[in-house]
RNA sequence: CGGUGUGUAGCGCAGCCUGGUAGCGCACUUCCUUCGGGAGGAAGGGGUCGGAGGUUCAAAUCCUCUCACACCGACCA
């Protein structure tokens, strides 16, 4: 592609509302322009780079087995209504009607579609199991899209479905998306790691995540220093701590800590470690008979808020008890509340109640108790884990220790079950001549966020630095003074279609008035890979300048080897 | 949804407090010089000052309403 006819609009100036470095990135490179809050237009040279994501997912669904499908983006709320989920699915799904005030909504996924498609084309267990997938806009009315493409409202997504007549089929192909999905993040250059995922109110038993590594990302994960667990601290498990509790060696105390709420303040006030107070949690129960339940963790740990609504007696989604509820049940305020003497049930984190001698608040304002001792002093009824892992913590399976980094999750598989075949009534006949609802998996890539996840992940202060398989061009041509040496100038053309003719994707710097500086700092933030500069000096000695964008040097390369080195190289 | 803040040229911003009819940098157009890491000079083009209403002789500026956009928040215990 020649220069002088493509629209490369790189900007120097950022613009103020780029957060993270992707997004202020793609603007600069001029790859993607915002048209509203949560939707941008891709210009060409971002484009390209979309395409590339999308042509390597497709490439790697194929050879999985999954069938190409397209549905529409605009839905009729029948389908919506029946799966039940037009009343489930909050504001996030845009419902609009048409002229003749039909109800309709925007797809912000296609379990409804194709399981309604799949229920009319397959009646018999001879033609499952069977995999469809998309590469499809989808619609989501984000609260609050930020980080440029990364939470768009309109985004690209690859969403496949599977269908299957029982379990150990499904697990087959959950097992050939997951090694698919490793392919393709694989191909794609990105350092990932696939993790164990909450299934949320979709259920089922199986549920993997794929997350890029990125320190913007907006998840926490949990990984194994030794092996290859890895979870989302959602779901990471917190294993209870060996060998039995110390015996008591203090006796219980009242201390007076006026004003000291928060763990920091108490242990700061009382001078002890942040592990040895605990903190008490009231939240609601989902019992008459409990309308409160307090949730004891270690005061330098957190609740995670999806493995305590999981508890019987426990209200979900998880509601912390108001200021009020508390003051009317406990006589105190939050900031002094504490096992000892509570009337309610009181369910304690492993580590917690691992604890002896340890602080807590006395349920009386400013007052706190030290060399307090379960089962001494206050009652456990239950022991559960109920945190959040933290650095350091033993691996679940037994195997070194884990780490947390952040991670931006591009991709999301899961057994759906029957949720959906059921509620929309989408049935075979299985080999006993008897109906029978299909079992579903699904399994999406976020096309859109991948490219904002590989910025992430490689970029300097120049600007992008595409991985091979990912560069909107592989190599930049870049001419020195093109408008006065017509040997400049011929060598260029000569190249220019020498390295098209070996299938080479060549961007040419031809733009008559275009200046060195400018051009080198254009190529280096759209984050071409290979670079070569053409210029009289060079050529007086048949030699040409090529640098890698990983590279801060120069290597000087025989003008009548430059082709054969950069085939070689790009293979 | 709640809190805060911002809308002035394609982008980044000043001007607003203290009303007098719009400016800077980058980008863009033309010419000259320059040309090995975002050149210099000269001359230009481009703005219903987010929108509506009001106050005033006069509104980007003051007042009211409205729209859009952005940031922060949903575990203090």
């Amino acid at each position: 592609m020649r220069a002088s006819q493509y629209l490369i609009a790189t900007q120097k100036e950022t613009p103020s509302d780029a957060e993270v470095i992707s997004h202020q990135l793609m603007i600069r490179a001029g790859m993607i322009r915002k048209l509203a809050a949560g939707l941008y237009s891709w210009l060409p040279l971002g484009l390209k780079v979309l395409r590339k994501v999308e042509a390597i997912v497709r490439e790697e669904m194929n050879r999985a087995g999954a069938q190409e499908v397209l549905m529409p983006v605009t839905q009729p709320a029948e389908l919506w209504q029946e799966s039940g989920r037009w009343e489930q699915y909050g504001p996030e799904l845009l419902r609009m009607q048409d002229r003749h005030s039909r109800p309709f909504c925007l797809g912000p996924t296609h379990e409804d579609v194709i399981t309604d498609l799949v229920r009319n084309q397959i009646r018999s267990y001879k033609q499952l199991p069977a995999n469809f997938y998309q590469i499809q806009t989808k619609f989501r009315d984000e609260i609050r899209p930020r980080f440029g493409i990364m939470r768009a409202r309109e985004f690209l997504m690859k969403d496949a479905y599977s269908f299957h007549t029982d379990q150990a089929s499904l697990q087959e192909t959950y097992d050939i998306m997951h090694k698919a999905y490793s392919a393709i993040f694989t191909r794609l250059g990105l350092d990932f790691r696939p993790v164990l995922a909450d299934t949320g109110s979709i259920g089922g038993s199986h549920s993997h995540e794929f997350h890029v590594l990125a320190a913007s990302g907006e998840d926490d994960i949990a990984f194994s220093t030794e092996s290859d667990y890895a979870a989302n601290v959602e779901m990471a498990e917190a294993i209870a701590p060996e060998g039995s509790r110390p015996s008591p060696s203090e006796t219980m105390q009242e201390v007076a800590t006026p004003g000291q709420h928060s763990i920091e303040q108490v242990s700061t006030f009382l001078d002890v470690p942040a592990a040895s107070v605990v903190k008490t949690l009231i939240v609601q129960g989902d019992d008459e008979e409990a309308p409160l339940v307090a949730l004891v963790v270690r005061g330098d740990h957190e609740l995670n808020d999806i493995k305590a609504e999981k508890l019987h007696g426990i209200a979900a989604p998880l509601t912390f008890a108001c200021e009020e509820q508390i003051r009317a049940n406990l006589g105190c305020s939050v900031g002094s509340i504490g096992p000892v003497g509570l009337k309610i049930p009181v369910i304690v984190d492993h580590s917690a109640a691992h604890l002896a001698d340890f602080v807590c608040g006395a349920n009386r304002d400013g007052v706190h108790l030290t060399g307090v001792n379960w089962e001494r002093d206050c009652r456990i009824d239950d022991v559960a884990d109920i945190r959040n892992v933290v650095p350091g913590d033993p691996s679940p399976d037994g195997k070194g220790v884990l780490e947390i980094k952040r991670g931006i999750e591009v991709g999301h598989i899961f057994q759906l079950g029957t949720k959906y075949s059921e509620a929309m009534n989408a049935k075979v006949l299985n080999e006993e001549g008897r109906e029978q609802v299909m079992i579903m998996g699904c399994y999406g890539i976020g096309v859109s966020r991948v490219v904002a996840s590989a910025i992430e992940q490689n970029h300097d202060e120049n600007g992008i630095i595409w991985p091979d398989a990912l560069a909107p061009f592989q190599v930049a041509l870049i001419p020195i003074n093109i408008q006065k040496s017509e040997q400049v100038r011929e060598t260029c053309e000569k190249l220019y279609t020498q390295l098209q003719e070996r299938g080479l994707d060549v961007l040419f710097m031809d733009e008559e008035k275009a200046r060195l500086g400018a051009m080198l700092a254009d190529v280096e933030l759209v984050g071409i890979p290979h670079r070569v500069v053409i210029g009289d000096r060079g050529l007086e000695n048949g030699e040409v300048e090529y640098r890698h964008r990983r590279e801060t040097e120069n290597r000087t390369i025989g003008l009548n080897d430059i082709i054969e080195f950069l085939t070689k190289t790009i293979e």
